[in-house]
This record gives C-alpha cells, sequence and structure tokens, in this order.
RNA sequence: GCCGCGUUCGUCUAAGGGCUAGGACACCACCCUUUCACGGUGGUGAUACGGGUUCGAAUCCCGUACGCGGUACCA
C-alpha cells in the first residue's frame, strides 16, 4: 500500500528568503501537488541565538505571493500542530535519550573552551578542522569515559551537557536519493555530532528525523548541501524508527551565483534581486530588494525557477502552475549547479507580461503609477493604455516609461527632428486633418489612418513626411506604440487638442 | 587536508550507444516599422582532458583536472 505523500518546506526564519529557498519549495509543492499530496511547511526555529523577527511572516506572504499554499502549517493549522519546532521542544528530548538508552548516543560535557581547546591542539596543515569523532571521543568529557556513577552525579547536578550520538566506524552507509541514485559513505569520516543542545532545542540533525516521522513525511527535498549529513539522518532513521518508514529523499542542485553560491552579495553588486520579496533587517535596517518589487510577476518568477534546473524534455519554457504541476518529475530534475541569469529571467516575465489579460497586474501597475504622481482615472482607458503597450514591458515597472504620456499632455515638444522640413503646407495639413477628425465617425486606428493618409494625397505629400510630426505632437518625441493606435486610445477629443497645441509648439520652435 | 556531489554553446538546457549534437536567453546580421520596441529569418557558439569497452560513445567503465558543497551546541 503506497503511503500517502506529504512532503514539507522547513525554513528557518532567520532572513529573506533567496531564490534558492523559493525554488525548494517549489519543487516540494510541484511534487506533492503532482501527486495529489500534502504540502506542509514546518518552521525550523531550534536557533534561538539567529531567530530573527518578522522572518516568519516574510515567509508566508512570500508563498502566498507566490501561489503556493501549503496545506499544514503554524499559521494555517493541521493534524500534527504544532509546526513551529520551539514549539515541539519537549518531544525531542525522549528520542535522544533513547538513543542513549540503546547506546547509539552519549552525553558530553565539554565546554566551549573545551572543544576549542581540542580543535586548536589536533589542528595542523593535513587536518584544518579537528572533529569531534571517535579519534578523540575517548579523551572527552562524556558518558563514554566517564563511570555510571560520575555521569549521573553530573547530571543530577544539571550541568550542562548535549547529547552526542556515537557515529559507528568502518561501516557503509548507503541510501537512494531521488536524483542522485545510490549516494555511499563511510560513517567513520563522520564526525559525533551533537542532537540536542545545552538548552535543550534538537539541532536540525534530530529534529528533522523526529518531525519528519512524526509529521509522516513520504518524501524529503533538500539542499544539495545537507548531502554530507544525510548519513547521520540515515542512522537516526534506522536507530529509532527503522529505515523503512524512512522519507524518499532528494538533494536538489544549488543555485550558482556569477562565481560560486549565489549570495546577497551578488544581487548588489551585479544588480539583480535574490530574494523574493524586499527584505528589511531589522537590526541594520538594510533592505534587500525583491523580484516581486523589481516587477516581476508571480507566474514568471516561479516559471523561470521551475526551469532553473527542471525541464520536462520538450522545448517548452513557458508553463503556469498548473502545468508545472501537471508535469514535473523530481527524477528530471538535474545533478549540477546552476548558474542564475538575469537576463532569462527578465525573458520570463516578459512572456507572462504579453501572454497574461492586463487585469492580472492591473493593480501593481496601478501602484507603480500612483508612485510617479499619476492619479487614478477612468478604469477603461487605463486598460486600453496597458494593453497597448504590454508588448514592450519587460518589467511591471516599465509601463510608465512606455506610457505617461498617455496620462498627460507633452509640455514641450523634441522637435529636432522634423524642424528643418517644416513647412506651411505641413501645417496646413495638419489643421484639415484635426478638423476632418473631429467629424469622423468610426473612431478606429484604421480608419484613423485611411483618413490621414486620403488628406496626405489630397495635400501631396507623403504620409511618411507626416507620420513623425503627428507623433511628436501626441507625445512629445520619437517614441511610443504606432502613431494612430495613440490616436485612437488618446481618443477624439484629446487628439486634436494635442495636434493644437502641437501646432503651436512647433510654430514658436521653427 | 579529508569526505561527498557535479562537469554539453558565455548562460539555462535537450539528446541516456547510432542522422550534419537540438532548443531558449544573450550577442551579431538582415527583414518588418519613416518613432522606439515587439516580432520574423538567419548566423557565431559546446560534449573539460586522457585512457579504455564497442562496428559505433556526449551517453558505459577507470584515471586526471576543474567547480561546488560539507567538515559548528547554524540551518
Amino acid at each position: 500500500m503506497e503511503k500517502k505523500v506529504r512532503v514539507r518546506f522547513a525554513p528557518s526564519p532567520t532572513g529573506g528568503l533567496h531564490i534558492g529557498g523559493v525554488r525548494t519549495v517549489l519543487y516540494n509543492y510541484l511534487f506533492a501537488k503532482h501527486h495529489g499530496g500534502d504540502f506542509i511547511l514546518r518552521i525550523e526555529d531550534t536557533d534561538q541565538t539567529r531567530y530573527v523577527p518578522g522572518a516568519e511572516e516574510y515567509i508566508y506572504q512570500t508563498l502566498e505571493w507566490c501561489g503556493l499554499h501549503p496545506d499544514e502549517s503554524p499559521k494555517h493549522g493541521g493534524n500534527f500542530a504544532p509546526y513551529r519546532q520551539s514549539e515541539r521542544k519537549e518531544m525531542y528530548r525522549k528520542y535522544a535519550e533513547e538513543l542513549v538508552q540503546k547506546g547509539y548516543a552519549y552525553y558530553a560535557f565539554d565546554t566551549a573552551e573545551e572543544l576549542d581547546a581540542m580543535r586548536a591542539r589536533l589542528r595542523t596543515n593535513e587536518n584544518p578542522s579537528p572533529q569531534y569523532d571517535r579519534t578523540v571521543r575517548m579523551q572527552m568529557r562524556n558518558s563514554l569515559v566517564l563511570s555510571e556513577q560520575e555521569t549521573a552525579d553530573l547530571l543530577a547536578a544539571g550541568t550542562r551537557h548535549v547529547i552526542r550520538i556515537k557515529m559507528p566506524e568502518n561501516e557503509t552507509l548507503s541510501f537512494t536519493d531521488l536524483i542522485r541514485g545510490e549516494v555511499t559513505f563511510d560513517t567513520s569520516v563522520v564526525d559525533d555530532k551533537v542532537l540536542l543542545k545545552a538548552d535543550g532545542m534538537p539541532t536540525y540533525h534530530l529534529a528533522v528525523v523526529v518531525d519528519d516521522y512524526l509529521m509522516q513525511i513520504s518524501h524529503a527535498f533538500r539542499g544539495e548541501e545537507w548531502l554530507p549529513s544525510a548519513p547521520v539522518h540515515v542512522l537516526l532513521w534506522r536507530y529509532l524508527f527503522g529505515e523503512d518508514a524512512m522519507p524518499q529523499w532528494a538533494h536538489l542542485p544549488l543555485i550558482l551565483g556569477p562565481n560560486g553560491k549565489l549570495s546577497k552579495r551578488d544581487g548588489a553588486k551585479y544588480g539583480f534581486p535574490v530574494f523574493a520579496a524586499n527584505w528589511t533587517d531589522a537590526k541594520t535596517g538594510e533592505l534587500t530588494e525583491g523580484f516581486r518589487e523589481r516587477g516581476f510577476l508571480p507566474e514568471a518568477f516561479i516559471n523561470m525557477l521551475a526551469m532553473l534546473g527542471w525541464n520536462d524534455g520538450t522545448d517548452q519554457e513557458v508553463f503556469s502552475l498548473e502545468e508545472l504541476v501537471q508535469k514535473f518529475a523530481i527524477e528530471k530534475v538535474h545533478k549540477g549547479g546552476a548558474k542564475f541569469d538575469y537576463e532569462k529571467a527578465k525573458w520570463f516575465n516578459h512572456e507572462w507580461i504579453k501572454k497574461l489579460d492586463v487585469k492580472h497586474y492591473e493593480g501593481e501597475v496601478k501602484k507603480i503609477f500612483v508612485e510617479k504622481g499619476w492619479h487614478p482615472g477612468v478604469e477603461s482607458y487605463l486598460e486600453k493604455v496597458l494593453n497597448l503597450v504590454k508588448d514592450r514591458c519587460t518589467l511591471l515597472s516599465d509601463f510608465w516609461e512606455h506610457s505617461y504620456f498617455f496620462f498627460k499632455a507633452p509640455a514641450e515638444l523634441d522637435t529636432t527632428p522634423i524642424k528643418s522640413k517644416w513647412n506651411d503646407t505641413k501645417e496646413g495639413f495638419f489643421f484639415s486633418f484635426a478638423k476632418a477628425l473631429s467629424s469622423l465617425s468610426d473612431w478606429s486606428a484604421a480608419s484613423i489612418e485611411a483618413l490621414f493618409k486620403q488628406l496626405a494625397e489630397q495635400a501631396s505629400i507623403k504620409p511618411g513626411e507626416l507620420q513623425l510630426p503627428l507623433r511628436i505632437m501626441l507625445v512629445g518625441g520619437k517614441f511610443g506604440p504606432p502613431v494612430f493606435d495613440i490616436v485612437q486610445v488618446l481618443g477624439k477629443e484629446e487628439a486634436i487638442g494635442r495636434i493644437h497645441s502641437g501646432l503651436n509648439m512647433i510654430r514658436e520652435a521653427v
């Protein structure tokens, strides 16, 4: 009987979510939904020294923006609550004690100073980072070397201590990774990791195993940086719950920056966001820009991340979330890390801006417009304008520069391109064009263009000679969408008004 | 240092023994457009290196190099 698919994303609330984290959530979500399973959000806040206020709320907001809704979480609740590890603190100790009882773990009373001293003593060029492992554990202060009575006394006296796993010697451990296949380790080279800290909190290693078991997680996907500690987790599963109950692992490749692992610094250095949404560090006040505020659509952001390390085997690159859910297969995830390319990210956004109806992002665009000093006007007019310029916008923030002139008549004109060729015949043409426009009944770009060409022919001027002046009168310079589309969207009254004031300005300039 | 993972155009990737190694981004050229873009067409450009196995290898095996990750009472 197949277990129900249950996956979890388990971030620690220590700051903004960067794109590597978001991709991990995405793949978890896609896998769960593809298999009709549950997607759980668990907050791993066992390190109280690194806890950052606001970080958890930020995670919810980011997931919501991306459209990745958890079935269970601290906020949404669920049958396996609590979902915050700090609130589960009492549950872990008993498993750690169980391991000690079974001889798989031991109490260690070494102080931070003693650990430092051990490392300093053993450090050499050949061994730059000595570990607390089988080679030194019998020289330390722990229940392996202390007598039972001494250990009991220390414990009874409330001596600060941790519980460490006792890694077996010379054992070959392997497990099957859904992406990488069989991965093998020699237990002798893994150190005696701390399982339960002196403050009573579990470390990640204990917590992830206990919680994955208690929350009936069927598949566990996480970043590749966890691969080296996988043997510890496999062992804990074996000792505590049996390897048969262990979730299937998949270690996701890393997302790289221009040189090495992608970092916040890369973003600042190369001018692209690395966080999903803006993040302000409460302590330093430092703001790290997000994709969202940069003008990315969630659809594009998700799409771009999904393709960074995965594809369905075809040439298709633009996928909606629904399509991704339908087609996602964890086996097709790449093994190698992927270098993030901001240009490609922008391309995805451009594709989505073109593809989506403007109603989808009108609200966001309005916010940006208001910041630029725009006053909300007629809804249908705004929509027409956005539809006209959407193809030329890569980011939502591009809309303003491509359309501001629809909301405000030009205060001055760039007449340099037309000045030298300006004459009375042309002026006369525009007078009669404006007049003819006022009585035009079919107000469409096509009939405006027909009218324009007809009058041009009557005046014996090539229409091409007149289009640029018209454009400049309407928008102020050499830019914007096709000129007759501009006339149409502007509307009769506004277009005629701009032609008349444009003529005045040209006359002054010539 | 040790351990692990990886390596196809500049970048993301397809091809998992068999056509001139395909697509996308970026770049270049041309076309479209008497604005600027969009768009269209075409082009430059890759199997890290060395050995095997095989009629045949990007693909399987071994070695080397390089990259990345880990090596905390952080996750």
